[in-house]
DNA sequence: TCCCATGGTGTATAGTTATTCATTTGTTAT
DNA sequence: ATAACAAATGAATAACTATACACCATGGGA
């Protein structure tokens, strides 16, 4: 997969892993990690991300990124549907996933709940899921969609 | 009371009544209610109130007051509370609220659940609340902060 | 009362972020 | 495969926000 996939990746596991308070401190953070990139990108990547740039208790301005629902759940949930995760194919502007068996649903649910702007719907029978996208979105973007929401996906797309 | 209390207000009105994605555009805001201030000040006000600036879903960026519990019912109590509301002192350090007979445990509730910086904490009595300021809180600031916590109170202190 | 300390403000400017433009790179349809 | 189109990126800069400094006002303590 192409290099923005990683940097977003990469973005929020900083973010939420620490307190940063500019888009320099996270270019140089990036850095660290390989990623080399330029500060009009970072500023596009967080607006793509929906990052806030919220009040430190009144010390200063950090980002945090959207959402934090925070169920502990969460991260279990996705690890085990990523699991059962298999491949996706596009045939006329439809994705199908295919999934072991009875993971489908799972996965699909995921997806509906992260409610992604670039995905119009979803529909799941038991090993296979119909991924519906909005009109003009690529199939690179449903995939990079994907990824955002169940990061575990990164290595098996 | 001072016309930054004003403005604090007017600030919080606005903010939470419609989209603003710059200073500027509050500053002009203000303008129309006739106060007249700065940029700088304004950047001030906003850290002093702890606006975050937040995305207005991927296509920009406006400020937002902080925690937006936004009970519904968090108007009225306000209103209640606030009716009975008599003065306010201050001896040695501490602030002492009069309140008609009965109201004094539901301002000081309120005061607590605000849990401001400036008030260590609160006694209530039946018609009598003891403030207890931080250190290096001035008696300005705990009013500044209760008129923050309680809009209705500007015209009665 | 008179100081001194503190806080609020504006001006100017430094610091930070978003956008324009040019270019390259990737994607889709023929 | 290739042309046409769309997306991604960096450099430069515009737009936006925070702060250093100077100044004035206020208010508490000697």
């Amino acid at each position: 997969m192409g290099n923005r996939t990683e940097r977003l990746l990469a973005i929020r596991n900083i973010i939420s892993s620490q307190k940063v308070s500019n888009q320099e401190e996270l270019l140089e953070l990036l850095e660290k990690k390989g990623l080399n990139y330029t500060q009009a990108t970072l500023s596009r990547d967080l607006k793509f991300l929906k990052v806030n740039k919220i009040s430190d208790r009144g010390r200063g301005y950090i980002y945090e990124l959207p959402d934090q629902h925070h169920l502990p759940g969460q991260e279990l949930a996705e690890t085990y549907a990523a699991q059962g995760f298999v491949s996706i194919q596009f045939a006329n502007k439809l994705g199908v996933i295919k999934t072991l068996p009875g993971y489908a649903p799972s996965i699909a649910s995921l997806i509906d709940k992260a409610n992604p702007f670039e995905i119009v719907g979803t529909l799941a029978g038991d090993d296979t899921i119909l991924i519906i996208p909005h009109d003009n979105v690529s199939e690179k973007d449903v995939i990079n969609t994907l990824i955002m929401i169940l990061p575990e996906l990164k290595d098996k797309i």
